[in-house]
DNA sequence: CTGAAAGCGCTTACAG
DNA sequence: CTGAAAGCGCTTACAG
């Protein structure tokens, strides 16, 4: 015999009172609730989750879908810890865990979610990566299965997102060139279908708008979001016959690469070329020059997306009345050496 | 109606034989199975994973425990991302998946370990981070969980891991150094308790005593282990009565911390100090001047990993009948321009 | 080769 | 406040 079963016969008392008293059930006489709860934590029972999820019809977990290999490993990056440690710290308050579900650059996206709803063993799924078209979203909505997307996309009207304020970051930093002067400014974006690309190119050619300015499309460079990326940047910004003076990265560690190469070519970043990088990282503040750059808090935006998420699922709801479904997360300016400020 | 009953209905057979040949029975006829299969495909049909495991007493899944938030999302790095995707690539060969499971910095890593093993949702588990005395090995082992480690702990005499030859890259690193003169050669340790720390510190010191050198304690240099744990070495280097000519770094990233000091104080690492990092990063090479370090696969540590796991587990100990039970992973020296070649 | 039935470990109406 | 029993969705001996 085991399980609680076991337990259950250990304290001479039925399974059923066993079951109410560690769920915290009211209808349970507290001496009972009392001998139950020692019982359990002196053997270490804690009940099977398949039994529960079964009976109960549902998984007391939530999905975070990321992607892993490829590319994913390549952009030096811990952004996702830190998020992860913002959505644990709210679905703990809510007993619900965290399982983290790393897909393959191998496998099928769409496939590898879909045996993930179609096996039940979340009850919620917060997706990354979103793509521009991105047939996840018409999947989960179509399965009714609780998400929230991480990342804007043209798909799902209806869903709930939380996006990194990219108009934002884009404003804010031809903002601050413009008033320096800079009148050519380029922008490197990622060479594929995920869409802050597209989204952070319109901002940047809003922003320049703005101020009378032409977007010139030699000046959009197109890379992996990669360290080499940069570098690669760099080589195609030498090649120009007319140069821009000013640079913004989507991805903060395209510094490093960019860096090197203007090196190589005997031009310091922030003296011969202002560089305005993403997203703060540990590294941003250590460069040098230092790089000019935008901050969040990733365990804010982890907490965000999980009662974001939780107002979508109708257990949860109730707990979660005013949460916005959509939002832009915003981010803050932190000046560096990068950008010139000493020309 | 749902799940596999509704399916056998619209099929007019019985669950079981629903169930048999979704799961490649063999007893099944072959024109049956034709159906259940194409009706499945075609209703999106995937067994429940609660029903699946409450009846086969195991999971299909294997659990990755990290750590979220605090210092790990301080390390800007993605070794995870590669090792996960060498894991998954072993199981999903095996029908199993791979669940991440974080653990805040928050929450005690015990407590924490004992509720997944309890509740039995994964079938083996991997944990990461060990540090010298683990309470998790000897956790895992009295529960009869199949688990192997990444790293080494003087806890669990049995235990399977897998580890990085910290002795190996010490060795080549100090011989390299030795060779070109150095003889205060420093080294960067973390200042906690994981194990690593340690295993590399002592094989520092023993490959100092190869070359007949004494390890001079204020050469050993404990920090964070971040671009500013760097920051702060470079710092009490400065401070150093008698400098050393040359610094092991046990993690990689705080070259960065260290070339940003060295710089404020004028001085070039590579040229006045000679560096050595540790682990291969995407920003390796591209770091000004380029960091000596270490080359391995990420995906293949996380192959041999899930093998060596796998044949710890009864169901699947068939399949690596001669896998090691413990391993130390090699690493190849990628030389770079920061270990002072051009002085 | 297939069907009927048991049972994995829980939670929860229901009866008392 | 507690117990007995049903049943969540599967897989698998067992019988035919």
């Amino acid at each position: 015999m085991r399980g609680i079963r076991q337990l259950a016969h250990d304290l001479d008392i039925s399974i059923g009172t066993v079951s109410r008293a560690l769920n915290g059930k009211p209808e349970v006489n507290e001496a009972t609730r009392k001998r139950v709860l020692e019982a359990a934590a002196r053997l270490g029972y804690v009940a099977n989750q398949s039994g529960r999820s079964l009976r109960q019809g549902n998984s007391s977990a939530v999905g975070f879908v990321i992607e892993s290999g490829g590319r994913a490993a390549e952009n030096n990056d811990n952004f996702f810890m830190g998020v992860f440690d913002g959505v644990q710290s709210v679905l703990s308050q809510h007993r619900l865990d965290l399982i983290v579900l790393p897909c393959s650059t191998n496998d099928d996206p769409v496939e590898f979610l879909r045996r993930i709803v179609a096996r039940q063993s979340v009850d919620g799924i917060i997706i990354s990566e979103t793509q521009r078209i991105d047939p996840r979203i018409e999947l989960l909505s179509a399965a009714g299965m609780p998400f929230i997307a991480l990342g804007r996309s043209q798909s799902g009207a209806n869903c709930s997102w939380i996006d990194l304020d990219f108009e934002g970051v884009a404003n804010q930093a031809v903002d601050r060139l413009v008033l320096m002067g800079h009148k050519r400014i380029a922008v490197a974006i990622p060479d594929n279908q995920i869409n802050l690309g597209y989204v952070f190119r319109d901002a940047y050619r809003s922003a320049l708008a703005r101020h009378g300015l032409a977007s010139d499309p030699e000046l959009i460079l197109k890379a992996r979001l990669s360290v080499e990326g940069g570098y690669q940047i760099a080589q195609r910004i030498l090649a120009l016959k007319t140069r821009p003076t000013a640079i913004l990265l989507v991805y903060e560690l395209m510094a490093l690469g960019l860096y090197r190469r203007l090196g190589e070519a005997g031009l310091s970043p922030g003296r011969d070329i202002a560089v305005i990088g993403f997203r703060e990282g540990a590294q941003s503040s250590f460069l040098s020059p230092a790089l000019t750059c935008f901050r969040l808090s990733l365990h804010a935006l982890g907490v965000a997306l999980a009662r974001s998420l939780l107002a979508t699922m109708p257990a949860y709801r109730a707990h979660f009345p005013s949460e916005p479904r959509r939002r832009l997360w915003p981010l803050e300016l932190v000046p560096g050496e990068s950008d010139g400020r000493t020309r």
